[in-house]
DNA sequence: ATGGTTGCAAACAATTTGCACCAAA
DNA sequence: TTTGGTGCAAATTGTTTGCAACCAT
């Protein structure tokens, strides 16, 4: 039930330093039971919190590793709880802006390959893989 | 020459059915020359132009195919001349945020196999793939 | 001549910041 | 009690729009 979302939320924050807030852990809470990426905008409306706090929070529980950034279709920054998610991809329908997971990624044993292949770059440790398309229901 | 390059942007903008303003002939050459994807503020700065025009105009020109946008790093819009570009991705730098073009592309071969491997998507028609890591004169 | 485009300024929206107050530790 | 975090409002910054003048056709 909301209350256990909201104890682990909890631990999850103190655990990384920050005080246990009421609304971080909602808005940790609404992020684990989320299926999908959520937009700053989404948040405003599902988590009850000023605005002002979720532009100083979201990037602090990002720089904590809580939570992960990506930027979906129309470049819009959508947030994802981490804890438990492996790393994974998205497909984008441009017609609705659907968002589903992908479980598998193409590109993770490339990394290295691609340091080779550039000109100017030491390292290549991370990359975003985002594919985008038309879902069922707008077809 | 840069006269060379003017004319060759007002054909390419005559082409496609716009006006060959000498504002938007600098922009495309600005953007030809350009080795990299440009920022909408880089663009402020490189060509002599109003800022309102450059939101005005650079999503016509994205629209009519002569630009292709994509969202580097941070989530900030860059532009491209694409008349003769090929389908490719990008590596940024995590510090510096310099961008370099890579001249091949590890995926393009998977699209379909994306869709078979969906839920809810009809079809998957294109990705967007990047990579960041350190420069070599940020390491 | 005539209509698409531009620059400028005002309107609007998005993001950041200051500060007094509240609540977690 | 101490201090990080919050809400509210003001300040800043980013983007869009209206309109008269301008220039490519």
């Amino acid at each position: 039930m909301a209350t256990d979302h909201l104890e682990e939320a909890r631990h999850v924050l103190r655990a990384k330093g920050f005080r246990a807030t009421l609304g971080r852990a909602r808005l940790l809470a609404v992020l684990d039971k989320a299926a999908t990426p959520l937009s700053l905008s989404e948040l405003e409306q599902l988590v009850p919190v000023d605005l002002a706090t979720l532009y100083r929070t979201l990037p602090e529980l990002v720089d904590a590793g809580i939570l992960s950034r990506s930027e979906l279709g129309n470049g819009v920054t959508h947030y994802e709880y981490s804890p438990h998610l492996p790393h994974h991809h998205h497909v984008v329908c441009a017609e609705c802006g659907k968002v589903e997971d992908l479980t598998f990624c193409p590109v993770v044993e490339l990394k290295a390959s691609v340091t080779k292949k550039t000109e100017g770059f030491a390292h290549v440790y991370s990359h975003n893989l985002e594919f985008s398309g038309l879902c069922i229901s707008c077809l």
